[in-house]
DNA sequence: TGATTGTTCTTCGTATACACTTTGTCCCGA
DNA sequence: TCGGGACAAAGTGTATACGAAGAACAATCA
């Protein structure tokens, strides 16, 4: 299947670790790895199907994200995000994505703003449909766009890595906090459109706080074994 | 704290990869590896006499940091940051500081403020002395002191990374533009004994506006070969 | 001159081996 | 019964070797 579809376009060759890689974050933030879970190379060898090679060189990278905690000589565990450090990285997050909203206002094309307000009404249509799945899926990929559209590569990587961390906390816990969401979303798009960095970087920072709110109902329960 | 149980684990046989990627890192900073320049896993690890194993696990956790850039099947070269992602850097930084300048002084205890009063008398002696690595280096702990305050790791290991880099271009271009930084500084400390968060974001941003002027006129003469 | 073909260098992945730590277990003695 | 120490097992850290595949570069030929 896949393969060859790789091996026709050969140029593309992605190299083991980084499908390793790939595979192991979304194993950690989809819950199937739960937070104070060990990994050893072995198993994620034989999970992935590879050899401990190309693990090891994912376990450096998602321990350089903060998926997992390598204690020396005793192996990773995957990392347990506490609730401590959901508000630190609420905290980060808002000014980050406060300066990405305020850039992207700043300098949004006609083609970038239509492809947030599709993205908008897809997400109505989801929440119509009552699609969780689908609605949160969008809901990232708006976040990114905007991310992208602000143009700055640092910016959008550390503020991605970010919000798969947040996700990651949303997931543990239940909700996904679906309905307010969308009527923030839509007031940050009518900022952007407008090229108003102030207002955008606003209402960046309303959404932030709400999304930071809801995050923390979702903490109370606890999340995560030891 | 933390640190005499680790020890007393005694896992404190730092492994060689984190050696290596120390070591990489530094060489790069300084400059001993060029914007552009090859570096072959055979090379890196007789530089650094060990095998292939750990150099590869560094260069995978040195590409996520941003200092090396790995094309599939054919290696890696060391990054070289363009003028245009030095603009983003220092917006990005230029909110993180700030964030962390507030954090500082709502959070400082007196010991805090005064290993930064500490730190910036060091600072003022080894300016009257010029001797410039001396000061660049107090400057780094200087700014990393403040993150480690802050107490938000996430700020804190995001802006360090960032940091870093901002050094980086500094040493690539020359002059490491000692003088006025210093009064800048102790507004700053001043600031956040305070306890004022908004002054002392206010002070952090000043200086980041200065800095990145000055990293400006630094970056004009080009750096990095290609 | 220009395209094609080899050759070589290097990375990528695999496999294997072994030292060393940590951990867990079991047995012994108090 | 409870500790403590010897012992075994598990797993990481590191080195080494090898085959496959891609990329770069030089040589060859039309």
């Amino acid at each position: 299947m896949a393969e060859d579809l790789r091996d026709k376009l050969g140029a593309q060759h992605l190299p083991l670790r980084d499908q390793v890689l790939a595979a192991l974050r979304t194993a950690i933030i989809d819950g199937d790895y739960l937070p104070g879970e060990r990994l050893t190379e072995d198993r994620l060898a034989e999970d992935f199907g590879v050899s401990r090679n190309p693990v090891r060189e994912a376990l450096r990278v998602a321990e350089a994200e903060g998926f997992v905690v390598i204690l020396p000589r005793r192996g990773a565990v995957v990392a347990s995000p506490s609730s401590g450090t959901i508000a630190d990285m609420f905290a980060v997050r808002e000014r980050l994505e406060a300066l990405a909203a305020r850039l992207a206002a700043e300098r949004a094309t006609a083609a970038d703003v239509a492809s947030l307000r599709a993205l908008l009404e897809q997400g109505r249509e989801a929440t119509q449909r009552q699609d969780l799945a689908r609605v949160a899926e969008l809901n990232s990929t708006l976040h990114l766009r905007i991310l992208q559209i602000s143009g700055n590569p640092w910016l959008s990587s550390i503020a991605k890595s970010l919000y798969l961390h947040v996700q990651w906390v949303f997931r543990l816990g239940a909700a996904e906090r679906a309905p307010h969401s969308w009527a923030e979303h839509i007031q940050l798009v009518d900022a952007i459109e407008s090229g108003d960095g102030d207002r955008a970087e606003r209402a960046a920072l309303d959404h932030l706080d709400a999304a930071s709110a809801a995050a923390f109902e979702n903490a109370e329960g606890g999340y995560g074994t030891r």
